[in-house]
RNA sequence: UCCCCGAUAGCUCAAUUGGUAGAGCGAGCGGCUGUUAACCGCUAGGUCGUAGGUUCGAAUCCUACUCGGGGAGCCA
């Protein structure tokens, strides 16, 4: 057979009553006495596929009945609409090749713990909910590159090894380099702001090495992130930028993957309020919000949502097991069981926050100005939005050195974080850089650097500086956000987490 | 690094106050012409994470270790 004849699955309303080929892996068999029911995968999309007994010779018929789940095979039939089917067409199958037999595929088409799925991750790949977010991903990763190229930028690739420790050697993972240690990239940003002062417009999208020891659901070790760089560029302008840039990725989402944001069970709703102008406040601002009524209301009132949440899991929990005591249909049993088990998980979440939520308020209505946003901090302003949040001049303690002072407010920088709203957090980092030489090595000396480890970055300032400035966006979190995906180890094909690599 | 939780069949989980280890799914066989995580019957499948301790008796209690999950600091 020649496979390159097959059509894909995607494509199949150009086939509708016609006879085609696909080819692809068997998701899932329900056969029955005369029929059955193959829903094949192709990589575009899912199809069910029909054999009646009679139509294709029966012995095939008996072999295709015994096939393992992920057997590869290739199928010819009618393609016909078909309400009951997923995607809407079906195959009425006329004959079948079996490429390759499977046998107790790991994977089953039932719960799992996330461990298994790692340590099957080269597998769990081929799964729905992976192969959703997957494309999701896609599209992000192309209208980041769609963005900045249809707007003048030019991509310029910085080293992923690097000679300038930036700010804190112990978050950067150390290689030996021929007997030199060199460092991994933790961000492109110093060589960008080289290449602007060459190209004007620049950006760098490449993997990001981060040593620092963060177990948490937004945390990697090596991940994805681009870096615009913008000669001639003040705060607004970069803010500016970064609300075009990021509503352009959500539209693109929305419209060449609702199907797969609505399978993975996204928030199509929010992602079309992603609009620009997004909320802006200063940090000084966000700190009065943390600290004052507002916040203590707001969580409080959290935490009243989260203890009705708990009475009401505890209410049907304690339902289902009285019914589990009594005598029901067998399949009403398992649903019951299937539903105890996800409602415990959701239970224990729910004790998680409402213990968690007095800790973060106190933080909260103890912040002293001058402290860099802590994660519940920034949690909290986020889920006060609906849209993303920016949250600008932050206390220069806080930052890194080559962040611009602020010139009417010395304390502060013209840097900005960008905040995903309901609780996803920061998606975005970014700053206008100090331009002036002397306050730039002053600064550096002032955080305990060098200035002669900088020399080439402080020639930027010898030879023509000019403003300018630029952000960091990571990709997983931003795919996370937009999937609605809880941790971002889905969101990349083959996670690295701090002291763990499956594959 | 610190705090909390967990580890029982290939998978997801049960096992009342310490008393002979269970279910569903998956696998194998059979039945069923419209299934959507189908259903019905039968079969196989376990050194209860590891090591020690308490006890007449430990999956259950205690200690240590290993592995995993969640959270904190820091960040995209």
């Amino acid at each position: 057979m020649n496979y390159a004849d097959r059509v894909l699955i995607a494509d199949l309303k150009r086939h509708v009553e016609k006879e085609v080929m696909l080819a692809g892996w068997l998701y899932r068999n329900r056969p029955s006495g005369k029929v059955q029911f193959l829903t094949l995968r192709d990589g575009s999309g899912l199809c069910q596929c029909v054999i009646e007994k009679g139509k294709i010779d029966d012995d095939l018929f008996d072999k295709i009945k015994h096939l393992g789940q992920e057997s590869s095979l290739a199928i010819t039939g009618t393609i016909r609409e078909e309400q009951r089917s997923v995607g809407g067409y079906e195959m009425a199958v006329t004959s079948a090749e079996i490429i390759s037999e499977s046998k107790d595929y790991p994977i089953t088409p039932k719960a799992h713990g996330i461990d298994f799925l790692m340590k099957n991750r080269h597998l769990h790949l081929r799964s729905q909910r992976q192969w959703n977010i997957s494309r999701i991903r896609h599209t992000v990763v192309d209208s980041i590159r769609r963005f900045f190229n249809d707007d003048g930028f030019t991509l310029v690739d910085t080293p992923i090894f690097t000679t300038m420790a930036g700010e804190d050697a112990s978050s950067l993972f150390e290689v030996d380099y021929f007997g030199e240690p060199l460092h991994l990239t933790q961000t492109g940003q110093l060589y960008l702001e080289t290449a602007a002062m060459s190209l004007g417009k620049v950006y760098c999208f490449g993997p990001t090495f981060r040593a620092e020891k963060s177990k948490t659901r937004r945390h990697l070790t090596e991940f994805w992130m681009v870096e615009p760089e913008v000669a001639f560029a003040g705060l607004k302008e970069l803010l500016e930028l970064a609300e075009n840039f990021v509503s352009f990725i959500a539209k693109n989402v929305l419209e060449k993957n609702r199907a797969q944001l609505e399978q993975v069970g996204a928030n199509i709703e929010l992602l079309e309020k992603i609009k620009p102008p997004f909320y802006r406040l200063t940090y000084s601002q966000a700190v009065d919000i943390l600290t004052g009524p507002k916040t203590k209301d707001f969580m409080a009132k959290q935490l009243e949502e989260f203890h009705q949440q708990k009475k009401q899991i505890e209410e049907r929990l304690s339902q289902l097991e009285k019914e589990q005591k009594g005598s029901i249909k067998q399949w009403k049993r398992e649903k019951n069981a299937a539903e105890i088990i996800e409602i415990k998980a959701d239970l224990s979440e729910v004790e998680t926050k409402i213990e968690n939520n007095p800790k973060h308020a106190q933080l909260a209505a103890d912040f002293k100005w001058g402290k860099d946003l802590g994660g519940s901090d920034e949690t909290i302003i986020s889920m006060m939005h609906d849209k993303p949040v920016f949250v600008t001049h932050y206390p220069k303690e806080a930052k890194a050195f080559y962040m611009k002072t602020d010139r009417s407010d010395d304390r502060v920088v013209e840097n900005f974080d960008m905040l995903a709203p309901e609780g996803f957090g920061e998606i975005i980092g970014g700053s206008v850089r100090e331009d002036d030489y002397d306050v730039l090595v002053a600064r550096a000396k002032d955080m305990g650097f060098k200035p002669e480890d900088y020399d080439w970055y402080l020639d930027l300032r010898k030879y023509g500086s000019v403003p300018h400035g630029g952000f960091g966006l990571g990709v997983e979190r931003t795919v996370a956000w937009m999937a609605s995906e809880k941790h971002i180890r889905q969101c990349i094909a083959f996670p690295r987490m701090m002291d763990k690599v499956y594959i």
